[in-house]
DNA sequence: CTGAAAGCGCTTACAG
DNA sequence: CTGAAAGCGCTTACAG
C-alpha cells in the first residue's frame, strides 16, 4: 500500500517508467549512474512494486500454495516449517489452506488458489483421490504428498510407510515379541494402509501374531486403544501405534491402567515428531523427517514450475529410519505365543 | 492458469465483458436470464477470474498474512489452525511466513508481503519491538500478537500471561508448596517476562520461595532445567515451566533421574497445547486457547480492514484458565521451607 | 439493463 | 542505453 508507483519514481528521477522497471529489476541495459539514482529515489519514496500488476503481466505469482487436510499437531507444523524454509530460499510466498476433511472442500481450496499461485502442494492421504486428480491436472504444476496414484499423472512424494512399518515389526520381533498389537489409522488413508500392510506382511513373514486395533491418527484414539488393551486378559507384549500421536495417547492409557512401559509392555510409534524423544519413556519410532519431506516436495514443485514443461510424473518414496529409544524392551521371558 | 478470460466468456455469451463482470460478481443490474446464461458458460469454459487483474483494480487482495518468528511445535499449528479457520470463514487467503528470529528478517517478511495482503498478523514476542513498529504502522492494517507496545499505535492481542502465572503459583501454594522452581523463557520475550513477573509478584505475596531457572521455551531447555533440579540436594517441591514444551522436557529429565511426578515433585506448564493432557502424568497447566487467540486476532484484523479507518488501537488481553491435572499434588508433609 | 471506454501499475518488444 | 506504446484481465463510472 506504499502509495508511490513506478510513475512517481520515474518522474522524480527524470526518466521513463521503462527505465525504472529495468533498473529495479536488475537488467543490464541501464547505466550504473542512472540505476543508482533510481534505486536511491525508489528507496526514498518507499516504492514497492505492485505484485498484482507484475503478476498480471509476467503471469507469475511468486507464490505457491499448500493445501492440507487438517492442521493439527506437530506433524503439520513440521511439514509447514519445511515447506516454508524451502519456499523462502526460492523467494516464494506460501499460501496455506487447511481444515478440509473431504474431497469437495479440498477441491474448493485448490480452485480458490488457482491463479494466485504458480504451483500447488497437496497433502492428500485419501486413497480415493481420483476425483481430485482431474481437477488438479487441469492447470498448474502440482505435487501430491502422502499418496500414490499409480495411474495418476500427478507426481507424488511420500515416506516409505511400508518399509518403516516392516522395520518396526522386525525390531519388535527381534526383541522377542511374538504377539504385537497395531493401532491403525483411518481406513481410507493411504499412509495408514501402507503402514498396516507393512505390519501384516512382515508379521506373517516372521510368524508373529498381529492384533489390529482401530484408530484415526489422533491422540484420543490411541488412548482408547491403550485402554482396551489394558483390559485385555491376554494382551500382546508390544504395541505399535500407526503414528506418534496415537502412541502418546496409548502411553497415557497404559499408564492410567498401571502398566509400565516398557517393563510390562513395549510401545512404538511412527513419524518421530519432535516431542517423541521427550515423552517418558522416550518413544521408539520410525523417523520420517517430516520437514525434509515438505522441503523436498517444494523443490520438486519449483523445478516443475521453472522447467515450464509438464511435470515429470514420478512417485518418489523417502527412506525412513528406525529410532530405538526407551519405550521398547525385550519381551518378558514367559510372555505369550 | 485456466486459459479462458472474461473476454472469452463475453464472446461466447454474446455480451460485453462489463455484463459478464456484473453477472459473475452478483450485481443486481443484470437480467436473470442473462446472468444464468453467463454463469453456465463461465462454468463450461472453466473460467476463473484473474486475481491479479482484480486486485490491481479493486486494490484488494482478499488475503492476509501471518508473520511468525518460528514454526516449531504444537503452539504454532494451533495458532495457524485458528487463523486459517477464521480466514476461511471470511473468504480470505492466508499467507504464512515463518523462520525469522530477528527484527531484520521479520521486517523483510513484512515488506515482502506488502501489497500482496490486505492486512497482517504479526506474532512479535520481542519486547524491543519498537524498531518493527515503525515499519508496520506505515501501511496496511496490522494486529500484533503476544506483545504489548504500550505507547504503540499498533493494536495487539495477548493472553493474560501475568494472571495465568499468578494463578498457577496460587494453585501450587494452595497444595502446600513453599518452594517453587520457575523455568523462564527467553530473556527479551514479552510472554516470558510477563509469566515471570506473575510468578515473582505472587510468590512474594504468598511468601513462597522462588528459584528461577533459565530456559528458551523449547523442550531441550526444559530438560536441562529438570536435569539441574534433579541434581540439587535441596530441591523445590514443585516446578512451574514457562510453557508446556519445557514442562515436557523437564518431565523427561526428572523421570530420567528417577524422580516421580507428582509424588516426588510437582510439575506444571503453560499454554495447554493439545498434547499436554496426554503426557504421563497429564500435565497441570494454564489453558491459553491458542486457536481462539489466532481466530480472534484475525477477526480484529478483518474489522480493521473493512472499516477502512485507522485501526482502533486497543491492547486486548484474553483470560486464561487453570487446568489442574495429575502432574501436581500436595507437597510432601515435611518438604521444605 | 447493457455497452464502450478508461484505467489499475506494471513489463517488454520495438524503435531509435 | 533509453523512451513511447501496447497490453496483461479485470472493474466501474458514464452514457444510453
Amino acid at each position: 500500500m506504499s502509495n508511490s508507483t513506478i510513475r512517481d519514481v520515474a518522474r522524480a528521477a527524470g526518466v521513463s517508467v521503462a527505465t525504472v522497471s529495468r533498473a529495479l529489476n536488475g537488467h543490464d541495459n541501464v547505466t550504473p549512474e542512472t540505476r543508482d539514482r533510481i534505486v536511491a529515489i525508489a528507496a526514498e519514496l518507499r516504492f514497492t512494486p505492485s505484485s498484482a500488476a507484475r503478476s498480471l503481466i509476467t503471469r507469475r505469482n511468486q507464490a505457491v500454495g499448500a493445501v492440507l487436510p487438517d492442521l493439527h499437531g506437530e506433524y503439520f507444523s513440521e511439514l509447514i516449517r519445511g515447506i516454508d524454509l524451502a519456499a523462502r530460499a526460492h523467494g516464494l510466498h506460501l499460501l496455506v489452506s487447511g481444515s478440509h476433511g473431504n474431497a469437495k472442500d479440498a477441491t474448493a481450496a485448490v480452485n480458490a488458489m488457482r491463479g494466485r499461485v504458480d504451483g500447488l502442494l497437496v497433502l492428500w492421504p485419501q486413497v480415493d483421490a481420483e476425483a481430485l486428480g482431474d481437477d488438479l491436472s487441469a492447470g498448474m504444476p502440482t505435487v501430491l504428498l502422502n499418496t500414490h496414484l499409480a495411474h495418476s499423472r500427478v507426481p507424488s512424494l511420500a515416506v516409505d510407510n511400508f518399509g518403516g512399518a516392516a522395520k518396526m515389526v522386525r525390531h519388535l520381533a527381534g526383541l522377542g515379541h511374538r504377539r504385537i498389537a497395531f493401532i491403525t489409522g483411518p481406513q481410507h488413508n493411504y499412509e495408514a494402509q501402507e503402514r498396516l500392510r507393512g505390519c501384516t506382511t512382515t508379521a506373517a513373514e516372521l510368524g508373529v501374531q498381529l492384533q489390529v486395533l482401530p484408530g484415526d491418527f489422533n491422540e484420543e484414539s490411541g488412548w482408547n486403544a491403550g485402554h482396551e488393551l489394558a483390559q485385555q486378559p491376554e494382551r500382546p507384549s508390544a504395541v505399535f501405534a500407526g503414528n506418534d500421536m496415537m502412541a502418546i495417547g496409548c502411553l497415557s492409557a497404559l499408564s492410567d491402567a498401571g502398566l509400565r512401559v516398557p517393563q510390562d509392555i513395549s510401545l512404538a510409534g511412527f513419524d518421530d515428531i519432535p516431542i517423541a524423544r521427550y515423552v517418558t519413556p522416550a518413544l521408539t519410532t520410525v523417523r520420517a523427517r517430516i520437514a525434509d519431506l515438505g522441503a523436498l516436495a517444494l523443490e520438486r514443485l519449483v523445478s516443475a514450475i521453472e522447467s515450464n514443461a509438464p511435470t515429470a510424473v514420478r512417485h518418489q518414496t523417502l527412506a525412513v529410519e528406525l529410532m530405538a529409544r526407551q519405550s521398547t524392551a525385550p519381551a518378558p521371558p514367559g510372555a505369550t505365543g
